[in-house]
Order: structure tokens, then C-alpha cells, then sequence
DNA sequence: TTATTGCCGATTGTCGACAATCGACGCGCA
DNA sequence: TGCGCGTCGATTGTCGACAATCGGCAATAA
């Protein structure tokens, strides 16, 4: 009898909270950027008070922050910020690793098994931004496997700010055919329930990935420093 | 020149979120509770809009869940979300230990002390209270130490949402005597720098204590699951 | 010239009112 | 009696308006 999939019932307020995360992740909306609440309401055709709701939940994920009477801004990160969401991500990721080891249901299984794939079939396919998305989609499936729903949660807050310092530092990847060696034992390890080589090497190659993020950014930081010591900021 | 503190400059909506906090905490809102929007703007004298926003905030820190069109909730938690809770907080503590047996500053240090120091005497006291406080204040001593900011934010949203298992469960808690033979070779890893020990003792002495939890919570679920299978939820 | 002060535009904080939605109760019908 | 359905109260979703606050600018005085 069941045929028809329930339609989709969004609120005003999480079709703008989506519309909103969409700009920041993709950059459209670059770090610093001011979010003003009745610029946003007009924009979108809706009300401060929904926009409002809406930044407050991206408050919440870590992608924007508030200064009282003054405004909304997208989130900033240091590069000081970059370690500590990398020791965190790392952290997420090894425990991850090992649950999914120790636990992962076939259903999840099968998923990593896919994720895999797409990693090796991208690496082979030369194209960085497939490279890229299929990178994270492996990432999310570790997690995923894992069961865990705080860890989703977690680690999505985690995640999605160290997108915003990717997107808005340029980018550096590392070559597309490395990632299937960086990743296949990590696989491996969950795949045949090594719960301990599996946090491991998770916990390890996030590290290592994310101490060549974090020197990027510090020496960005570093060079940024003298050409901008104060400048009024540039209106939209 | 400067003499004066700066005031305590508090918005309305900060204030109703720490009386809710505070509430749920303590356990006078117990978990489960219906948090109507319009009677807390009564009680607290305050609007709506406020209070909205104080709810919003209490998701955030995953101390109420909001369903739509329907209400908000203190958040309800099962011995599942009691296993979440303990893996990520036994993952934060590991990484915090061996951050601060790494990096803690002297001052953290200090404090780290100052924190086993009451730990000990109240274990002394044999205040239960006092003991279960001083417990509490030393694991979060050691997440300061670890100098990180994101740490410090996470782990308040895990202990957090244990405060309420513990609050709204018959809270067990083991012998004063033995806090101090739980913490000391954590604290002993921390201050002579052995960051991989700390790691793993910390992580183990947290697992080991949520297994205890955990245990009690599933033995309390098995027995109420014929009790109330279905009951009409009593009003306020 | 320089520090202080008052003012002004911009932005958020707070509020009350109306609309949309949900769950439950009770009625009607087979 | 049992099921389906409309209705109703309760609660949140959304909105526009007003108040509070902030940062910067300009006028002023030493």
C-alpha cells in the first residue's frame, strides 16, 4: 500500500539554515564574511525571525559566530584553530575506526566497500575534485560505520569547519593516486576487525594529512601578517 | 587607570538560559519534561522570542530536543545514548590527558594539583557530595590542561548530558575512598609528562567507570519495560 | 593638534499577534 | 462494538514593530 514517499516538509527556517550552509561550505559565502539578519531575510523572503533561527543553528555546527548587538559573521579560523580540529577529528576518526572494526553491521560494510571504490576509481580518474569529494565520502563512511550516533554529530561539526578552511585557503591536495595508498590500510584494518591498527592509522593519517593543513595555514598566517596589519574591511 | 571590573552584562536570554541549564542540571526539570515556550515566558517573566532562543541553545548543548509543532523536551536518555556518551567521553579524556601530559602549562598544572588535592581530601571527608563534585572538577581540570578550546566545548556537551544520566538515575557512585587509587596514576602519567600512559589510563578509568553505568541503566530499562509500556504521561 | 564628548546610522534584542500544525477527543456509521 | 473522520484545544512557526546597544564620525575645547 505504500507507495508514494512522504513529501518532504521543511520549515522557512531549515530551507534557509540549508541554503545558508550550502554558501559557506562552498565558499560563496567566504570566512569573516558579515551575515546581517535583515539583508539575509530579504534575500531569502522570509522573516529576521526565521533567519535568525536559522543562524543560530549554524552557530551550533560551528560555522558562524555571534558578537551581541554587532552581528553575525561567517566562522574564522586560525590556524591554531586548524589544530585543534584536527587533533579533534583525528581523535573522532580513530575511535571511529575502531567501533566500525569491532561492530560494523554488513549494511555498513557494503557502504565502506563502495566508498572505497570511489575513492580508487577517482584516484585513477585524475580529477581533483572528484578525488576530493570522494576522500571525505570515505571519511563519512568510517564514521557512519561506527554506528554512533553522537560521533555523526560530533564529528560533522568538526568537519565541516575544517571545509571552511579549506575553501577558504586554496586548497592543496595531495595527488589523487596517493589517496588509495593512505587509505587501503586503514580499510583493511576495519574490514578484517583489527580494532587497534584501525585507530591507529586512522588517528595517524589524519594527522599527518592535517600537520601539512596546518603548516599551509601558518605559513599563510605568517606571510598575511605584515600586508594587513589593520584594513578596513571591504563592504559587500 | 582601570579599577573597576567591567560589569556583569548579561541579556535576558543568557539569563533564562542559565536558570534552564541550571534546572535541568539539578534535576528540577527532570529528563522528559515538557518545556512549553509560553509557560517558561510566564515564569520567567520574560517573551517568547527569548525563551526560544534559551531553547535553542539548550539543543545545542544537547540538554533539550525540540519536536516540531509539538514541543521541547529536557532531553531523555536510554542506555544507548549511555554508551555514546561514555566512548566519547572516555575518546576527549584520552586526548585531553595526553595533550596536557604534553603541553600543560605551569599554571595548569597548578591547577590540575589543586584539583587531586581536593579530590583527596574529600575523599577523606567521606561526603558523597563533595566527593562526586570534586571528581567531576578534576577530569575537568585535566580538559583545561589540555589547552584547547574545541576540547573544552565538546566534552561540556558530553558531561553535560551524563550529568542528566546521572541526575535523573539513582546516581551510584563507588566508594570516596577509591577515587583517589582511580585518579592518581592518571594524575602521576599527567605531571611527568608521559603522554601515551595518561592517554590510555584516563580513557580505561572512564570506560571503566561508564561500564558501571551503563550496566546499572540497562538493568534499570529491563526492569521498567513492564511496568509502563504505555502510560498516559501525568501533567504538571 | 589632540583628546573628549555627544550624536547618528546600523544592527541586534525583545515583544505581542496571527497563522500553521499537531495530537487527542468524541461523534457518527457500519 | 469497532473503525474512520471531523473538530478542537494546545503549541509552535512566522511575522512586523519598537527598544536597546554598538561603533564610528564630527564637533568642540584645551
Amino acid at each position: 500500500m505504500i507507495l508514494l514517499e512522504p513529501i518532504a516538509r521543511k520549515s522557512a527556517e531549515s530551507l534557509a539554515l540549508d541554503r545558508l550552509r550550502e554558501a559557506i561550505l562552498t565558499g560563496t559565502l567566504s570566512a569573516g564574511a558579515r551575515l546581517t539578519e535583515t539583508a539575509l531575510a530579504d534575500q531569502l523572503a522570509t522573516s529576521r525571525a526565521t533567519i535568525r533561527t536559522a543562524l543560530h543553528h549554524l552557530v551550533a555546527e560551528g560555522l558562524a559566530v555571534q558578537v551581541p548587538y554587532t552581528g553575525w559573521m561567517v566562522t574564522s579560523l586560525t590556524a591554531n584553530d586548524a589544530w585543534e580540529l584536527v587533533t579533534l577529528r583525528a581523535s573522532f576518526e580513530g575511535l571511529a575506526a575502531s567501533l566500525a572494526a569491532e561492530r560494523a553491521t554488513p549494511a555498513a560494510r557494503d557502504a565502506l566497500d563502495a566508498a572505497f571504490g570511489e575513492l580508487a576509481s577517482s584516484a585513477t580518474s585524475r580529477k581533483p575534485a572528484a578525488a576530493t569529494t570522494a576522500d571525505f565520502a570515505f571519511h563519512r563512511a568510517i564514521i557512519a560505520a561506527a554506528a554512533h550516533e553522537r560521533l555523526v554529530e560530533h564529528y560533522r561539526r568538526v568537519s565541516q569547519q575544517i571545509s571552511i578552511l579549506i575553501a577558504s585557503s586554496n586548497a592543496l591536495m595531495s595527488d589523487p593516486v596517493l589517496l588509495v595508498d593512505q587509505h587501503e590500510p586503514i580499510y583493511r584494518a576495519i574490514v578484517t576487525g583489527n580494532t587497534d591498527a584501525a585507530a591507529t592509522l586512522a588517528r595517524a593519517h589524519v594527522e599527518d594529512e592535517g600537520a601539512k593543513l596546518i603548516a599551509h595555514l601558518r605559513a599563510a598566517e605568517a606571510a598575511t601578517i605584515k600586508p594587513a596589519p589593520k584594513r578596513k574591511e571591504a563592504k559587500s
